[in-house]
DNA sequence: AAGTGGTCTAGACCACATT
DNA sequence: ATGTGGTCTAGACCACTTT
């Protein structure tokens, strides 16, 4: 259960089975878990050990705590469904679609004004410009515009775009990505979208216009997609978090 | 600067110390802040406090740690909104419009199969119906449809809707309100919307579904509301737990 | 080699809730 | 009175980065 010669952290262990017995149901929703003494005792480890995997538990919400009571699970349905950002692909696999795409432009252009703003570089700094079309089960769902300041952006070239942009950043940007912004709007289509997306003219799209930032706060890409809105609905959860 | 007897944990003392060095300018944004080390030395105060403080720090995003580097400030100290729940009127109030609402239909309906389902009642269970033209600054804006189960939501009556409708829930549901699952999708409006809103019929609409539920785990209410593109666009922020 | 954050220990006292 | 989570200590070893 807990190895204490894993490279894997001891916390990181414990924290892994509390989710499987959360899982497996052994421990059900806004029921009470095993306190930290009994955890600490139980693997032989240190109650800061078991804190830590448990402090982690509570910033994912997987757990809650009541002083004085113990420690609780919280109810599952919701955490999973908090609104995550998540890359094309990894949605299209969640939907049951098989994710591909087609590079339609591949430049490094210098930032204009507006663009520099967003993206927190001086104007004229050089950029890259990646326009795909994203396709599921072999049908245009989106077309992507990414804009990111070559700066941030080491070895990017063609043959990275063939994969997940996500996967890339994860393996060769250490600093991680935090959140975005979006900007929602429903419009027609110019003519060149209503071409690559293959649709009439008069079929509206959804453009979401997203900003990501990495944890330190740098912008890592300023990003525009134009949804075929036949294909595609956006869904998403709200906490209200008073 | 961090006195041991206070009430206040040390690990907040400290943590607010940071924050006003941050704000003032002495750490300066990019800029490496001391050691854990050296503030455990210079408060005389364990390094596990120190990070205590940090950890909370990195988890609301002021600093992030760099291994075998140190703990840098971050670059946006803007507060980042996380997506919130809002109701129409705050929304509004916030974009500097000024809301208001017509109201067009008040009904008490028994519910069919599809909406018993997603409020998690009985069929033919009574709910209320509820549609409404909103405008802001006088000009329509969207059309609101609500469900709510009668048994939910006592005393609801016409008078109550003049005003918010979540001032009305907070007011009358002890059941504080959680969270919200909601769809996007763009499409072109009905004959009816189009008139509701004032626009020709060949002018995309934002169509919004959303289930809203308590903390409770119960349904509060399935609502459509239908947005005029040209004047509403929907702001949100992600974030990315991983 | 020196300094940093990451992990871990084996204790301690506190405020709080339950019995 | 007992058990819980919240805070805190004074050490320790590790992997990593910089000098």
């Amino acid at each position: 259960m807990i190895n204490k010669n894993s490279p894997i952290p001891i916390y990181h262990q414990l924290l892994e089975y509390i989710k499987c017995k959360i899982a497996s149901g052994e421990y059900p929703a806004d029921e009470l878990i095993p306190s930290e003494r009994e955890f600490s005792e139980k693997f032989q480890i240190s109650r800061m050990t078991v804190r830590q995997a448990l402090n982690n538990l509570v910033q994912e919400g997987i757990v809650y705590r009541q002083k004085g009571k113990g420690t609780f699970v919280s109810r599952q349905q919701v955490e999973k469904k908090i609104s995550r950002l998540n890359s094309y692909t990894e949605e299209m696999i969640e939907r049951g679609l098989k994710p591909s795409s087609r590079l339609v432009q591949f430049d490094i252009l210098n930032s204009d004004k507006a663009l520099s703003n967003i993206l927190k570089i001086k104007e004229n700094d050089p950029i890259y410009f990646i326009k795909r079309v994203r396709l599921a089960d072999s049908i245009p769902m989106s077309i992507e515009s990414i804009h990111v300041s070559c700066d941030i952006a080491p070895n990017l070239n063609q043959s990275v775009l063939e994969k997940s942009f996500f996967d890339y950043v994860n393996a060769n940007i250490p600093d991680p990505i935090q959140y975005a912004d979006q900007s929602i709007q429903a419009r027609m289509p110019s003519e060149e979208e209503a071409q690559l997306l293959e649709i009439p003219p008069n079929c509206p799209v959804l453009a979401i216009y997203r900003t990501t930032y990495l944890r330190s706060g740098k912008v890592l890409e300023y990003e525009l997609t134009v949804y075929r809105a036949d294909r595609y609905k956006l869904v998403h959860s709200l906490s209200r978090t008073d």
